[in-house]
DNA sequence: ATGAAAGCGCTAACAA
DNA sequence: TTGTTAGCGCTTTCAT
């Protein structure tokens, strides 16, 4: 760690007391400008720049925001935390980055090292593993002691923050129809992320998108095990006659396309595939893949500017009331749809 | 940021110092086991963790490091952030992620912003604009100032710090001999990152492998502009008659891959692909591609080792000698070469 | 065996 | 207009 020039350093070579160098550097009114514009000038010499950590210490505010995410090599959260970067760098604050690997403890972990002082509120999607056995009292703690929580993404209805989301029901809803538009009669649903409350939200838009339909049917494939997943693909696609595929995260999306092209299907035309992606799969996939853009970026950015929010103007007289924004989604036509 | 029990508010309940109470919880010999034991008595009970602001602001040293990321959006570095992530935290460190998105301006900033008071070390894979304009020197700057860097992947010569690097020559020796040794004869090499240190020397690697074969021919394909690689790529292909490629990178793979497809050839029958990748694109392409694994997340586990190193163990008395360590690459076989 | 006091670098209420 | 002082939470030296 690098030491540098103090204040104190600065009043001695001055002649003046420490706190008059503090208030002239804050430009006070009650300093004389010629003591301001002397200090200022001695200041710019040594470039000086208070230490953030005594700083904090005094103010009890680090500038510093966990982020919590269950996945790194997920092109999801990676875009999304590009976006948390962004914001938060533009916005003066430092980020320190957490990957919870979808374990619960971890994640525990995790903010019980970092809500003793280290940072100011969290943002966070929850792994998967906190989702399956619901145990969110870790954040429930949090919100009790005031720190600010956003969640994005994978969130939690028990607790009560501000969150960040996708709205997975609907765009699953458009997708199918995107499917049916286009002349597509037996249709398959296929997800490798069942438990996930992304996932559980993406399957209801499915089911419930079914309800009016005629003449169209729906198989369902729901994959516990990603590593299995080839092989159920496969197997899924030999035994069913499918002409529509609606897959329901990027692994299924890619896994189907390439089973389906190695069982000789011409896509678009004989099956249409359309997937839940915003990573490079689908721009890579041969054909390029039509997807739902969830718009990570917008999102980590989003969650950003609502912890900061709560961090800077939080009015601690009135109720908490915690607000969810619902980013829309895109659906972008590439060439596995007609 | 959450308030918590301070040695104050403990030594006043026990009706002790504040410095017996700090004394007794590093099992200071100098105090009377009945103390220490009813201080971690209570100690336990409040849950009590000093505040790591203080701690660092005595101390100097703040158990974070700095890592600078080119791109996060690069499977490579995302998992080269995964593997620093597990090994910070398995050491007791944080880390502050910065992305500097190629930019040689932000990786100053950032560099200056952190370099004070924030971190104790830094970890770093360069920008592309920084390798591109050779300016290292706030880099340099900090080496001066005895603040631990160590870089990984993309590296600079001119800055005498601890590297973390690939063998990505002989790497690419190998990935060449590979397809000659499968009967490719008209080869290929294919590059979107002809600019960075490591497609440099993934170029020199090929071109090297080449100087003792016969009958045997090679074509570049260098590509400046990620944006046209597809156009680039799919009319080098059509207009050369070629047998077997190495991409330098996972999008030139990529790309190659679904072009040959397009352009009706048989992989790896016709054409054998071989590329440089750690990422999803080779496990999800179709077939699956044969590639040179860069071992990132050992690259980031080796790279944290090595500035704990420096911070913890680092003799002052004696000189500096920075080292290099080079991580093994290893072929991969998979579906896109015979 | 225990405690007082100084100091890390900063801010801010209060004094001069 | 400038300076003194106390305090944020902790460590550590030096009394007691």
């Amino acid at each position: 760690m690098k030491k540098k020039v103090t204040l104190k350093q600065l009043a001695k070579e001055l002649n003046l007391s420490i706190s008059t160098v503090s208030k002239s550097l804050k430009n006070d009114p009650e300093i004389s400008q010629k003591t301001i514009d002397r200090v200022h000038e001695l200041a710019n010499f040594y470039n000086y720049k208070p230490n953030p950590l005594a700083v904090s210490l005094k103010s009890s505010k680090t500038h510093t925001i966990g982020v919590l995410l269950p996945d790194i090599l997920n092109h999801f959260f990676a875009k999304t935390l590009f976006g948390i970067e962004q914001e938060a760098t533009k916005k003066g604050y430092k980020i320190v980055t957490c990957i919870t690997n979808e374990s619960y403890k971890k994640e525990l972990e995790y903010v019980e090292m970092l809500s003793f002082n280290s940072v100011d509120g969290f943002i966070v999607a929850l792994s998967q593993e906190t989702q399956v056995l619901d145990k969110v009292d870790h954040f429930k703690d949090l919100v009790k002691d005031n720190i600010p929580v956003v969640m994005f993404d994978r969130v939690s209805e028990e607790v009560s923050c501000d969150k960040v989301i996708v709205d997975d029901k609907k765009a699953a809803q458009t997708a199918l129809q995107h499917l049916i538009d286009t002349e597509c009669k037996q249709l398959a649903v296929i997800s490798t992320i069942p438990a996930l409350s992304v996932g559980k939200l993406r399957l209801e838009g499915v089911q419930d998108a079914m309800l009016n339909q005629n003449g169209v049917t729906l198989k369902e494939l729901l994959i516990q095990d990603p590593e299995t997943a080839e092989y159920a693909i496969e197997n899924f696609l030999k035994e069913n006659e499918i002409d529509g595929v609606i897959s329901l995260d990027e692994t299924a999306a890619s896994i189907t396309i390439n089973m389906a092209k190695k069982l000789g299907y011409n896509i678009p035309q004989e099956l249409s595939v359309i997937g839940f992606a915003d990573g490079l799969l689908s721009k890579h996939s041969f054909p390029k893949l039509s997807s739902v853009s969830q718009h990570a970026e917008s999102l980590g950015r989003i969650a950003v500017e609502s912890l900061i929010e709560r961090l800077e103007h939080n009015d601690v007289t009135k109720k908490y009331i915690p607000k969810t924004e619902i980013v829309k989604t895109t659906l972008i036509h590439r060439e596995s749809t007609k």
